[in-house]
DNA sequence: TATCCTTTATTTGTCCAACAATAAGGGTGA
DNA sequence: TCACCCTTATTGTTGGACAAATAAAGGATA
């Protein structure tokens, strides 16, 4: 059923953006159950080439980057030091080596945005909440950068950043120290201050790391 | 229900070969009806995480990797122009921008397996197999900054990858401009030179994609 | 006329029941 | 021991029913 409803992609020369048929004119098509035609749309749903919403039907995308990415997300049960040690080099070029597209394409909102998460650090109540912040401000950082695939990959790599960040703070920590070591960060970012940005990031990324350590 | 089964194995502690609870059982366990249970069985199975036959049942496996360069044998489907475009970028962060950790680990095993891989070319009969030599060239590179997270993402994006280069070159051009290319390259690796290898790698990846847009 | 709200109709999401196809396990006989 | 058949449990497929979501049409109001 899935390479019957790829043929008919390819036939019709279907395009991202595209609707496909609804699922009754797909089972007539076909001659086959509705059930059938569900399973073959879940499996082109986890491929990332179609999209589908009540009423609105399947409509064709290409996700299949960051399903790609999906497939290998990390089971947070049993995490490696080394994994732990590969994520943060990853963050660490992600974040800090990426500097010159991050000065190129960072625009007033995003120096508002990233400010404004800042902010709820004040209003976190448990240590939980303030790293849920926290990757909310670097995952935000690295949307600056406008490019989907790294942002899907920085996503997935979520639970263990997260993991990371918990293991390194207090909630006193968070609102004090993270708090304010963002803010310097966003300035730097604002002013493009390529030293001073490279060595604030550099040092706030290993803080957290230090403290895992131990 | 994905999540639920994925939990469930997570719990149990299922390793690759042992078996899921029938859909019967799942069906109770879960409170949801069999074909929302054989759905979510879809989805597992095309992520290659479990294997479906009838009567034996569902068998945790791990093809994961498999399933991530499947999903680009949707030739009916072109990679779209801005995933080509993140990919590139995502490429030269790991290449270009990465150069502090690749100049402070490089080893001259690294440098002569470089080369060793880069004279392949010379025996390369097509393309397609030029492009493979091209792969393996880039993907050792990322491997000398000895970080597995990084290398797992890198080979994840190898079908998009190949494409760029297939669509940018001849065999011609892989075993003269290509080739000269990468000894270049390595060379400033080699005498970390960090000018002229950010250069070097900035305008090698520029122009496996300049082929691209036209 | 324009805007907002309500209703309607269509489509996907979920569940159930039935039967077919498949293959493991056990029993029978040469 | 081996081949064969039967039973049985499980997945594969189909059809039908209803719930949930939402786009589109129609009506009310300013």
């Amino acid at each position: 059923m899935v390479g019957h409803i790829r043929a008919l992609i390819s036939e019709q020369g279907l395009k991202v953006g595209d609707s496909l048929p609804t699922e009754k004119e797909l089972c007539e098509r076909f001659h086959a159950g509705r059930n059938t035609v569900r399973e073959a749309m879940r499996m082109l749903k986890t491929y990332g080439v179609v999209k589908v919403r009540p009423k609105i039907g399947a409509v064709i995308i290409d996700e299949r980057m960051a399903r790609a990415f999906d497939l290998f997300s990390f089971n947070t049960l049993e995490v490696s030091r080394e994994t732990f040690v590969d994520i943060q080099g990853f963050r660490s070029l992600l974040e800090v080596a990426s500097f010159e597209t991050l000065f190129d394409r960072v625009t007033p909102r995003d120096i508002a945005d990233l400010h404004q998460i800042n902010k709820e650090f004040l209003n976190a109540r448990t240590a939980v909440d303030a790293s849920e912040v926290d990757f909310r401000f670097h995952t935000r950082l690295v949307a600056v950068m406008g490019n989907k695939a790294i942002l899907d990959v920085y996503k997935i790599m979520k639970p263990v950043i997260m993991k990371i960040m918990l293991k390194a703070k207090t909630l006193h920590t968070f609102s004090t120290v993270t708090y304010s070591e963002h803010a310097e960060i966003v300035d730097m970012l604002e002013k493009r201050d390529r030293t001073a940005y490279q060595y604030k990031m550099k040092s706030h990324l290993d803080a957290g790391f230090r403290h895992f350590v131990d």
